[in-house]
DNA sequence: GTGGTCTAGACCACG
DNA sequence: GTGGTCTAGACCACA
């Protein structure tokens, strides 16, 4: 469900946040379904139960789950955070953008590198 | 020439380093032309000289500038480096490209935005 | 009857708690009216009896209600209850009050918030 | 500097978060004034350091304070944070107010409380 | 020295 | 069983 590298330079908890996150966004996990438990994902990726806490809290804080104390954790029905997400990923399209514009790379450029992208 | 923020999260070397890489690739610092010495520099900015030492050290290592022993360190010319960079910022590109398709964004919304984006 | 809402970050039994608190307090539920039993409250809730038990129990221990062992549970007259609970609203407030006061705030700023709030 | 209760139902690393943001927001601590470290504050709190990291954190989230690894934790300038505080202080206001009138209070017997209370 | 991350292990409140 | 808090102690990156 969820791959850790550990060479990756961004921290552990930051990597689940980021899988999950994009697992609940995509609705790969659909709204109100129920999380793995803090311990049961800590042994199955085999680091510690803390590491996962603070993956699930920080994702509460953000909207994209919401946990229970007794019950468990739930993915959040996404509109405000896919919106939220959504901003924050045309943020760092535009500071991209304006990299590659210092570097006279013309905007017909950038967009005919995106079309042909995706036709792979 | 710089100017730090000590708010930002990126830490100082790095805001350094984004710095003159910038100035280097865009031309406003011509190749060959002498960067000025790790001392001077860190007084200038207020800051602990091994943080600059560090920024130069990444620096030559990504191939940005060059450092002559006893003469101090000046611009590369950047072609390469230049050419790597865009390679770099591209991938970033596709990465945040493929984010936003899952988030149902289509390719004519995102060229939208850059082109919108940079009426401004 | 009583609404429970499973995202709201207030533990189960305290949300049957407020719920109660309230029907009794304004009157919904006269004083000297029966309660639901705990067992037909955790089936209609869909919950664990306990957790109702807990609620009651607290409840009582505010002198919201009272227990007849073997009849049930029943609503308090309120006369003390609401005017405790009226003490704690209003420490509450000045609590309150007082961090808005902190912030800059004045007294006519908030009377007017309130007035205004309530025109609605 | 700051008082530490156990017996508050209030987690620690919260009690640390209100405090330091009352401190901060009403200008007892100036925008861009150093923090004490996180060992410090923990040693002199006799409270274990990733409390503190974790309450220090918490707020650099949500814009109070802002970290810089390797120099220190700052208070932020406080134009916005003041203002969300503010919206949120109003929230917790209207429920409480709201509840009141639950209980037959009109808003004149809050207005008089409320300047009443401000006699003292 | 600073902040940031992680582990190991414990305890609590909740259901 | 669940999530949430706290401690103790370690290691890393940064300045």
């Amino acid at each position: 469900m969820l791959i850790l590298n550990y060479r990756d330079s961004r921290p552990i908890y930051q990597q689940i946040m980021d899988g999950l996150r994009k697992l609940i966004l995509t609705g790969a996990i659909a709204p109100d379904e129920k999380l793995p438990s803090v311990r049961s994902l800590a042994t199955e990726l085999a680091i510690n139960p803390n590491t996962i806490q603070r993956a699930y809290a920080q994702l509460e804080s953000e909207g994209v789950i919401y946990s229970v104390a007794g019950k468990g954790s739930f993915a959040a029905p996404h509109q405000d955070a896919a919106a939220a997400r959504k901003e924050e990923l045309y943020a760092q399209l535009d500071a991209l953008v304006g990299e590659l514009h210092d570097l006279n790379v013309t905007n017909e450029e950038i967009v005919a590198h995106i079309k042909g992208g995706n036709e792979t």
